[in-house]
DNA sequence: AATGAATGAGACTTCATTCAT
DNA sequence: AATGAATGAAGTCTCATTCAT
């Protein structure tokens, strides 16, 4: 009754995916030239050969692993305060929290390495995160801040052009983590408050309105 | 008649320099693993063997060329506004835009990269980058921040202990230009008028003093 | 149709053992600096990377490779004369035709030449043919002598201590076979006959004791 | 008043003496291929260049290195018992004490190891040891036997072709002391008596003459 | 004559990829 | 479909030799 592709461990596609969770965790590990296929193959429990018959050379490889585990976390990121009719900045602490949860606490963090250190070799990759995760991310925030700001909850400034600020404590929170947690630990919690709280309180409106004036 | 040593391209020290500028140049492009001793050597103007009269591996070429590139920015970069009697938010503007200029602007973002790429087989260094580069940063920032909330020019929050957030931006901009400045171009400028812009204004008193804490 | 694991020329045992005799024709023609792994991989009829699959490192094959080519020897030189009941001048004359047959006009004279040159760099080496071969070989000897003394047959002396001297002469043809056999050809038979005729007329007893220390 | 040649350190005879001495030395202790040039010009104090300005090539210091170093020894060796009026036997021993003494106990077994373990690559070598050292010396030992057979002191066996077995135990002495002295020490002053012991007391005439008869 | 920096051929070793079984 | 032995290109490092000073 086994279908037609089955044999051992389970269907092709429940192959292909051991071996690119394999090839995550050394490509994570080592980095793309670091990376043997032999240690891929022993980790995903197969031969070396068998990796070949999945995928095409070790490139397309860590091509389509860096593929197949973005998608996924997108799909939950996205969407966080979506549908619900909350104030904006209620809505930005859901996505600022929900930020921390899904990527800088999670593995995604390795992916993010993995993007910045073979990123100059693979541009394609490059373009496709910026394009399925980051551009969405960034249109979320952003309409966010205009809501926030439409709504008067906001003071209107230029932030609105750049939501990467919004993000970036996140962001150097999961640089942080990757490089330096050794020899100091972050306390993501609370880094998260502070991160919030300072974010938020620097784009609430106030009687008095601020000039900014960054000039020398 | 110019001293003793000399040879060909200057002193023995300038051709240390030459050959590690070049090893930089390589390394940051293609990463510890994919760069070749003899297309540094190339690019140094030498032969290969002549790379190995001056770094003993090339691993320790690569530390070397770490250490060698991260020490002088710290002269330049620590004592942005020292010894000048300034408001918080002043010190706190210049030490901002200090940053921009020295790290974002400048070829030490490929050091960054680098570090993140390689930091897993390369502790030391990344000890070593803590020690001497961030955390004597952080600690500028630290005590300005303390300063600016004794002298009430800021609210307290517990940002003070997390000046990482004040940098945070700045760092997310560096890693922007590494990886999709060819997708999507960040004016430099403007993302730090407006890092500056919220930041400050995120740490201003104010007559309503915000209850943090927004957490789970 | 024959077991598993074959392919191409032999199953991985024979693999290695073709591996190991191309080793040793090159080790012993060269020496083992000057032996490639090349040369050793076209001899044995294979390439270079599939000697690697079969021995770690050019150092652990040369140990293996000498190892290898002790022990079998050892076999078979070893209880030459034993369990029968022959006269102690018997016996060592057996023993005498046995060394000539096995070590001095085999091929263990390479391995003999090779411990003599690197030894210095594989002291697990001599020390291992120290307790496999030396060692074994003297015990042999001194008991056959202690037999002829015990019996009569031979006069007591100090070479019981010294069994080294009755294999002398056969070693010393084996350096000359490596040596000088081009210029000077040595005849081995003859050569044989002459070392056991002087050997067993200086152990036979006689009317007159000889009184030795004829020293400084 | 210094002559034209001199500089420094002395004549250039006495500069290319220390040069191989100093090469004598490396060889001696790693063989030909592992010594490196620029040990060897550390060791005599110099620098790599000058090694080359006295020997032209790796290969010809060494050659130029084994025959400096022998034919001194020969000088001394030879001529032992030259022209004194001893008995054969008085003879044998003093040649037989003056090689224990010239070549196992000194530095020449060294030369000896190098000229083993290299002789393949350096066939002239060989063939100038053979001709300048050991035929120089088989001959004294056969014109020693010879008059003792004559002499009616020695009884006469085949013994007188190979003169070789003479000298065989003091080789091995020679061998033993380069490889197994470390596992198992060998006392010369005692190996020497029983060796002269031995061999004399194979070669007296005696009453009853034995036939030697190596067969089975 | 002496130096020692520079060269570059050459050797060991690794590992992505292929392919016979 | 799976294996894993075999391949050989490529990379690091060494060191004899050269040569400008």
């Amino acid at each position: 009754m086994a279908g037609q592709g089955r044999r051992g461990r389970g269907t092709p596609e429940e192959r292909a995916d051991v071996i690119a969770a394999a090839a995550l965790s050394e490509f994570a590990e080592k980095g793309f030239a670091a990376a043997r296929i032999d240690d891929i193959a022993r980790r995903a429990g197969i031969s070396k050969g068998t990796v070949y018959l999945y995928f095409d050379s070790k490139e397309l490889l860590f091509e389509e692993v860096i593929r197949r585990y973005i998608v996924p976390r997108i799909e939950r990121a996205t969407g966080a305060g979506e549908g619900k009719s909350l104030t904006a900045e209620a809505t930005l602490r859901i996505i600022i929290r929900q930020f921390y949860r899904e990527i800088v606490g999670s593995d995604l963090r390795y992916i993010m390495r993995l993007l910045i250190a073979e990123g100059g070799r693979f541009p394609h990759l490059l373009r496709f995160y910026h394009a399925e995760v980051i551009s969405r991310g960034m249109k979320a925030v952003t309409e966010t801040l205009r809501r926030g700001v439409d709504s008067g909850e906001f003071r209107s400034s230029a932030i609105v052009e750049f939501p990467h600020v919004i993000a970036a404590p996140a962001v150097l929170a999961m640089l942080w983590k990757l490089l330096f947690d050794d020899f100091q630990p972050l306390d993501l919690e609370r880094l998260a408050e502070a991160h919030t709280d300072i974010i938020l309180n620097g784009l609430r409106s106030r009687r008095e309105d601020v000039q900014p004036g960054a000039g020398a």
